[in-house]
DNA sequence: TTTAGAAACAAACGCTTGTTTGTTTAATGC
DNA sequence: GCATTAAACAAACAAGCGTTTGTTTCTAAA
């Protein structure tokens, strides 16, 4: 054979990100195989060059891709000019939701970072913090304006990040609770966490309109 | 040559547990190559079988070990009879401690479970979900006493559990903070969430004793 | 001092990997 | 209807992999 009837570049490039994603969640970027990839998709391995560059560009497209993705996801959804509280509700909700939507790749622009060549290391790493510091930001106006106990906004954003992240990993549709049930439980933690005084004095700041 | 001058079998045997350590944590198992690790300990690669059976079962010796040595030393220093509120904070503290010790081996442990058979990975798992359990059981110890807000308990588990452990991945003793001041972070974040009161009236139960 | 065993080397094994090359077939524009 | 291009195949490439084998050197007990 050759050419198969009814095959559009267009549709098997797709089939290639989808079946790729799948294989690096699974079994990690270094142990899935070129052939093994091929023949997911039901072609030759060679055919795979058609539509990949290299086996290496290949990971960085599919992470590339997820992060700005999620980073303009997010921005779409904010609103810089809400309160603090109801604006980090808004990115516990959006976290949450949008991993479980694309929980692969989450898994593997988590895992995969140390399979990157180091410059597409330090640009995913840089669209990363991009991300991140999209968070600190809420932390650091709400501890200004008086909401969240101060305290060391990077490492509170590294630990809500690490908490919200960890759900992608073992998360699963087909547990007791649904998603709004976990986001609700981990809206909670996090803003407990922040404005909480675990140890006898109460400082508490009613919230003031009430949408959500 | 062949044998080397002053060369003794259990020497050798840690230098290699050692490497592997090391070399898995920074590249994955799977992108470690056995002349890589032979090359570090300054052997050559046939040698190294003198020490391992076959690389997948060093991965699973290095995993294993790990996970042991961990939930005995978290039973020998948890107070199974003290305030739930002391133990999570000892929990807390114990973890983020170890932690920062084998940072590398709590890398492998979490990035590494899928590249293990699937025996071994079903033990590791169990081993995991031990370590899990123990501290699911001091939050639903600090509910029942009414200390922590009701919740389900398992998510709890795995949301702290995610945040404690993701220190571990950004976490570098260079930093302007210490360990000290880390952990007091993360206590008052895990505290503060567990009884936290984010929506207006605040429920504060102080605590009894003061040890701590 | 001799000898048994421990610790390493040197060299190769079969196999798999990412990738390249040349060819063949299906779709498409003139 | 014909030429061109797109999309795939088939086959091989060199390199690298985990692992095995047989041998050599050092150590220590007799």
């Amino acid at each position: 054979m050759a050419r198969t009837r009814g095959s559009v570049g267009a549709e098997t490039e797709k089939a290639i990100r989808k079946a790729a994603v799948e294989l690096i969640a699974k079994h990690g970027f270094e142990a899935m195989t070129l052939r093994d990839l091929a023949e997911h998709v039901g072609l030759q391995p060679g055919s795979i060059y058609r539509y990949i560059a290299t086996k290496d560009q290949l990971l960085v497209d599919i992470m590339a891709e997820h992060m700005e993705t999620l980073i303009a996801a997010w921005r779409a959804a904010d609103r810089p000019d809400a309160d603090p509280r109801l604006r980090l509700e808004g990115f516990v909700d959006f976290h949450i939701r949008y991993h479980f939507q694309r929980q692969k790749e989450v898994v593997i622009a988590n895992l995969e970072l140390r399979s990157l060549t180091p410059d597409a290391r330090r640009a995913c790493v840089a669209l990363r913090k991009t991300y991140e510091s999209e968070l600190r930001g809420i932390l650091e106006a709400g501890i200004v304006q008086g909401f969240f106990t101060p305290t060391d906004s990077g490492i509170a954003t590294n630990a809500i990040i690490s908490m919200l992240t960890g759900v992608c990993f073992w998360y699963s549709p087909k547990g007791k609770l649904s998603a709004d049930d976990i986001i609700a439980i981990h809206k909670r933690l996090v803003l407990g966490g922040l404005s909480g005084t675990p140890r006898g004095e109460a400082k508490i700041i009613p919230l003031a309109a009430g949408r959500n």
